[in-house]
DNA sequence: TGTACATCAGTGAACGCGCGTTCACTGATGTAC
DNA sequence: TGTACATCAGTGAACGCGCGTTCACTGATGTAC
């Protein structure tokens, strides 16, 4: 099913966080097939690593931390993912269309994972700040659209940033929630945003 | 904490739907309070209620059905009060407006409802088709200005329903997730929606 | 009018399950002397 | 070079918990004769 042996060895000294990392993917995969982070269990992911569920402990003090450590890296992973498909872009505007296009493909392929991190309990319970750099920085691409002259300064970047954030967040999440009652694919539904919303003319 | 009696009695003969009743109005309760429906236990519904967990097999054969018939009674609620709204209304743009508003606001009163109807594992595991007439109507909504003349016809009316539901749904969904991330309140972000994406001009 | 019986509304004990977490442990490998 | 010891990486049994569901039951009320 996986890419797990079925045994395991010990892993040599100093290679201890060889398992975390393996900890880490384990969990990731089983969030992206559950979509909840409530349903994911040590156990699952000791049983899918073939290992015992207390080496668990070993790197995590407890089931919170282990979710929470997961998500961190799959949302980094993607924000770098976002930046780098931006800066390849020839202009601002373009760069902004990227940038949106990749996070709402990437949502597609990893549904369980988005729900996860932006629709979860977990936002409730714990701290998820680190969600916050991505904002700022859809904030500032829609800024630099303004800067060259690309969009109409007829409002705050920040709050067409918020509002193109609103309108691609629920298109992505209605159709991870009622897969088939979307109708267009996600891209020229995104393009209509970006042309009503932020102004931007293609 | 609740309007519930410390010790209730049996239903008179006859009277044993009124116990039915109850059952649902505490799952919403809770529902409204866990938002998400995996949590929702049964021995709470019956803890809630002050009576044997198994009383409420005499009503519903098993927990998805006890959910299942409490949001699809809650959603019924939902669509004829933004029905009442719509029809209160001066003129289809105003009519369109209303039912959004009102749809907005039940969600930001019952975020935990809100979250089970449209975000929990429900939606995968069970048929939740009654939710299709609330988008159907607002189809006829945005049909209805277009008619009327209130708004172009450049685009489908099902296309430009379609992106407005996907960007209320969005400004609910990030408030209700992440709360104080929004920024303005919600209201004038959907009047932004009308004017930019349906194309009302108030 | 009395009485046997059916029906209705609801109860309480018990089942097996998977879970997070704790605890005392094992055994290989490196290090100090 | 040998050996005692510390450290690292990981294990397995056990705990108590809340859960959905099943089962045999209770006891009040209505109905047929």
């Amino acid at each position: 099913m996986t890419n797990t042996p079925a045994t395991r060895g010990r892993n040599q000294r100093g290679r201890g966080n060889l398992l975390r990392d393996d900890i880490v993917s384990a969990t990731l995969r089983l969030l992206d097939e559950a979509a909840e982070d409530e349903t994911l269990s040590l156990r699952a992911v000791a049983r899918e690593l073939g290992i015992a569920t207390t080496s668990i402990y070993l790197h995590f003090p407890d089931r919170d931390a282990l979710v929470l450590a997961a998500l961190r890296s799959c949302h980094d992973d993607l924000m770098a993912a976002v930046e780098r498909a931006e800066k390849s872009a020839g202009d601002p505007a373009e760069g902004l269309r990227e940038r949106t296009l990749v996070l709402a493909g990437w949502a597609e392929r990893h549904p369980g994972l988005y729900k996860v991190l932006h629709e979860s309990a977990l936002n409730r319970r714990a701290d998820m700040s680190f969600k916050l750099v991505m904002a700022e920085r859809s904030v500032a691409a829609v800024q630099r659209c303004i800067d060259a002259g690309l969009v109409a300064a007829d409002e705050d970047a920040e709050v067409i940033a918020l509002d193109l954030r609103a309108a691609v967040h629920g298109a992505v999440s209605l159709r991870l929630n009622e897969p088939g009652s979307s109708g267009s694919p996600v891209d020229r539904q995104i393009d209509r945003f970006l042309v009503k919303i932020v102004g931007i003319g293609f």
